[in-house]
DNA sequence: AGCACGCCGACT
DNA sequence: GTCGGCGTGCTC
């Protein structure tokens, strides 16, 4: 029998099958989707069996080495997946199938030197090396002899060296220590003066059971010696057991039942239900206005498909995996839920997915990679606030969470629900055109009103004399709430800032010398960081071009706003979370438990406060500068604006009391700060269709992104424009090809980068296309070093 | 990606 | 003559 399999080789000759003989002892074991060892050239190395065959059109052929799973890891499904995955974003197939598993199940291949002879019969000059053991690391071996490997190569040749390669798993399964009494325990064998064997034996007589040996000891407080001392007499019985650990380990949920529907929730459920039950692949968009109740919805389908046996995969974007929704879902299903995300250690990971697995659990919460959940029988896929940018990965494989989540649901005929109250153009104009099935729910939950939004002209503030960064109205609602000792929520939108240095006379900002980027200052230890490379130089206490002395870091950082306003607001009670404050585990709940308490008057904070956040007592959000992002060159500026203002805006009164949200800009005129006032997402939405038709952007046309790197300045310009000429003769007349053009970050670690891009609508062939482009300069890739790197839908043009 | 093989210059 | 530099090509 032969095993078809993909090496763990991340490059282009190496992206196809190898055939591997299953030695006869193996093959009632080896199944496609299971990861082996196998001898690949001199070395070995792990890799994927797709499928098992009975001959091979190949010669020669080496044997498995290792089986490294009792059971597939990747279903027929996965594999299937896999395979469609490479090609829709033209990645290595080895990729694609790493992506799918926790990291804990890739393997490492360490190379190792293992001494056959005795110590004195080898050459002087590596006897140091083996003095302590027979066997060393390779690399070690390099490091130590550094120019001088010719002697180990002798000593290889005369077979008083090996090479060894040793192929290591990442993850470790955790395990716990059990004991119990043995069937026949002679106490006799216990010494009348040792208290604590007896009191040890005397406790697991009482409890009759098996226990874990630490919970023992703590509750005999006893020691291990003490235990020891009585396994050694055959009295106690020890073992290891496999276990999880648990991220939630100590969390009480408290079961809660399904809440009674509205009507409009209940006509949004009604057919969601029906395509549950029928088995139905749908595709549903449900939009619902913040505070709708999207999430009661999502529960109470997602119960239905465990009532009829089957599984879910609730995703939710990264930053608001927080653990108000994870409880959420603990308290409706309890055990049967899984949680993903990348707060995780590599083993809790390896230990959620096992759950999953094994099939122990039916619920999976969890992030973009939680999409490719190893479920045999899924039945329902949920994207909550699908129009997420964090759903698009942005390194290899680059797909989009909601493809994969479409074509897993194809594959189990199941239903996707994608929800959001700012619905991505894409899938709100598919569902217009009945792609999707398009639901809505248009109010909030007990009618309460939405947040009254009101803009405030910065310009106007300025010519009025106000310099500061909060406007007259911010500061009097800010007073207000404070009067009224209710809470307000300060949002800051600091992209499209940065904390970049500049000298104030003449202008000059430090650039990373290794990227064309400015770099950015570290008030930790008052450095300049790059971004890209992570090059890191001291702040300069003078400009290095006019040697003035007003060089300062500029932008406005939500210290710097929380400075200004502890000083305008002495009373007010401010947390602020943004990446300083919450960089270790749990700093994030803390600070919102805090707020939550009523610890603060004031939460400012940049983007991760925009979700989820709900609190009765919110009544005011401050967004400082409505127009951040919106001058950021990018097609979809506009509608991330949109999305962003509004979903800030629906922190404010959720409950009894009305919100008021305040829109500080520069440009209150334009439509996607204007529409926000009417919570008016159809309005916005017919508006920036129309702009993107005119310029043909998606969701009118597909993209296709190709940047170029290279060392060598003329080398990237002459492929770059090669491979626009290229695609200009061989794609269709509608087809637009722009470029090449210098990418908007123009070099990153020393590589001059360009890009071309692709504007297209029915092109069959424009896959085929760039691969034959990789292909046809395979040598420069490989052997120059030319960089051509491909995203299909691309999100950031970076 | 590694790693070996092979061809060429430099040096014992 | 041989050692080791790096370009070229293969890995079931």
């Amino acid at each position: 029998m032969i095993a078809r399999t993909i090496v763990d080789v991340p490059a282009a000759q190496t992206d196809r099958l190898f055939d591997y003989i299953i030695p006869d002892h193996l093959e009632e074991i080896v199944r496609p989707g299971m990861r082996i060892v196998v001898p690949f050239g001199p070395r070995l190395i792990q890799g994927f069996v797709i499928e098992v065959v009975q001959e091979s059109d190949v010669q020669k052929l080496k044997s498995i080495e290792e089986v490294l799973d009792p059971t597939p890891v990747l279903t027929d499904e996965l594999l299937t997946l896999g395979e469609w995955l490479a090609e829709q974003t033209i990645c290595f197939r080895i990729s694609a199938y790493q992506a799918m598993l926790p990291a804990a199940l890739k393997t490492a291949v360490t190379k190792e030197l293992h001494l056959l002879t005795e110590l004195n019969e080898l050459h002087p000059y590596l006897q140091p090396l083996f003095k302590e053991k027979r066997t060393i690391l390779w690399k070690d071996a390099v490091d130590a002899l550094a120019g001088h490997l010719k002697h180990v190569r002798n000593a290889l040749d005369q077979g008083q060296l090996a090479v060894h390669y040793v192929v290591k798993e990442k993850g470790k399964k955790k395990t716990e220590k059990w004991i119990k009494l043995a069937d026949s325990a002679d106490e006799t064998k216990v010494k009348e003066n040792a208290h604590k064997q007896r009191e040890l034996l005397l406790y697991l007589k009482q409890q009759d059971k098996a226990l874990r040996s630490q919970e023992v000891l703590s509750a005999t407080k006893t020691t291990r010696a003490n235990l020891k001392a009585l396994i050694d007499k055959h009295l106690v019985v020890e073992w290891e057991q496999e276990t999880y650990r648990d991220p939630l380990q100590g969390v009480e949920y408290k079961q809660t039942p399904a809440l009674p529907l509205t009507d409009e929730q209940q006509q949004v459920f009604t057919p969601i239900s029906e395509s549950v039950l029928n088995n139905q692949s749908e595709t549903f968009l449900l939009h619902g206005v913040t505070g709708s109740g999207k999430t009661e919805i999502y529960l109470q389908t997602i119960e239905q498909v465990l009532n009829q046996g089957k599984e879910a995969i609730m995703l939710v974007p990264e930053i608001s995996l927080t653990p108000q929704i994870v409880a959420r879902f603990k308290a409706r299903f309890g055990d049967e839920v899984a949680v993903m995300h990348s707060g995780l250690s590599t083993g809790e990971k390896y230990d959620e997915w096992r759950r999953i697995h094994r099939s122990e659990v039916k619920v999976v919460v969890g992030a973009r990679s939680a999409v490719f959940a190893p479920f045999s029988k899924l039945g329902l896929i949920i994207m909550d606030e699908e129009h997420e940018m964090s759903y698009k990965q942005e390194d290899m494989p680059r797909y989009h969470t909601k493809e994969v989540a479409i074509k897993r649901a194809n594959y189990h005929q199941c239903p996707v629900i994608l929800g959001s109250a700012t619905p991505s153009l894409e899938s709100y104009a598919r569902a217009k055109k009945g792609v999707y099935t398009l639901l809505s729910l248009k109010h909030r939950v007990h009618n309460r009103p939405m947040p009254t939004v009101e803009i405030v002209d910065m310009r106007e503030e300025l010519r009025a004399g106000n310099r500061s960064m909060f406007s007259t109205s911010l500061m009097e609602a800010l007073k207000t709430r404070l009067e009224r000792k209710e809470q307000s929520v300060l949002f800051l939108n600091r992209r499209g800032y940065s904390t970049f240095v500049m000298c104030r006379d003449c202008g000059y900002v430090p650039q990373c010398e290794h990227c064309d980027i400015s770099l950015t200052y570290h008030r930790s230890n008052h450095s300049l960081k790059c971004h890209y490379c992570g090059h890191e130089e001291a702040m300069p206490s003078v400009c290095p071009e006019c040697e003035g002395e007003h060089i300062r870091f500029f932008g406005t950082g939500t210290q710097k706003v929380e400075e200004e306003l502890t000083r305008v607001l002495p009373e007010a009670r401010v947390i602020r979370m943004d990446v300083d404050t919450t960089r270790t585990k749990g700093a994030h709940q803390k600070l919102l438990d805090a707020f939550g308490h009523g610890e603060a008057d004031i939460l400012l904070g940049t983007q991760m406060i925009a979700k989820g956040l709900d609190f009765p007592n919110i009544t005011l959000v401050g967004v400082l500068a409505a127009d951040a992002m919106l001058h950021i060159p990018d097609f979809r500026s506009g509608e991330r604006t949109f999305q962003l203002l509004e979903q800030v805006s629906g922190r404010a009164g959720r409950h009894e009391q009305p919100g008021e949200v305040l829109l500080q800009s520069y440009t209150p005129d334009h439509y996607s700060i204007q529409l926000v006032t009417e919570h008016n997402y159809e309005g916005f939405f017919d508006y920036e269709m129309a702009q993107r038709r005119t310029a043909e952007y998606p969701p009118y046309r597909f993209m296709a992104l190709i940047t170029v790197s290279d060392p060598d300045l003329p080398n990237v310009i002459e492929k770059s424009q090669k491979i626009a000429d290229y695609l200009k003769r061989t794609m269709s007349k509608e087809t637009v090809v722009l470029g090449p053009v210098v990418s908007p970050i123009a070099r990153i670690k020393d590589r001059y980068r360009y890009q071309c891009m692709i504007k297209y609508k029915n092109e069959p062939r424009v896959i085929e296309a760039l691969q034959q482009i990789l292909r046809h300069y395979l040598r420069d890739t490989t052997q120059g070093n030319l960089q051509i790197s491909l995203d299909m839908h691309p999100y950031f043009f970076m």
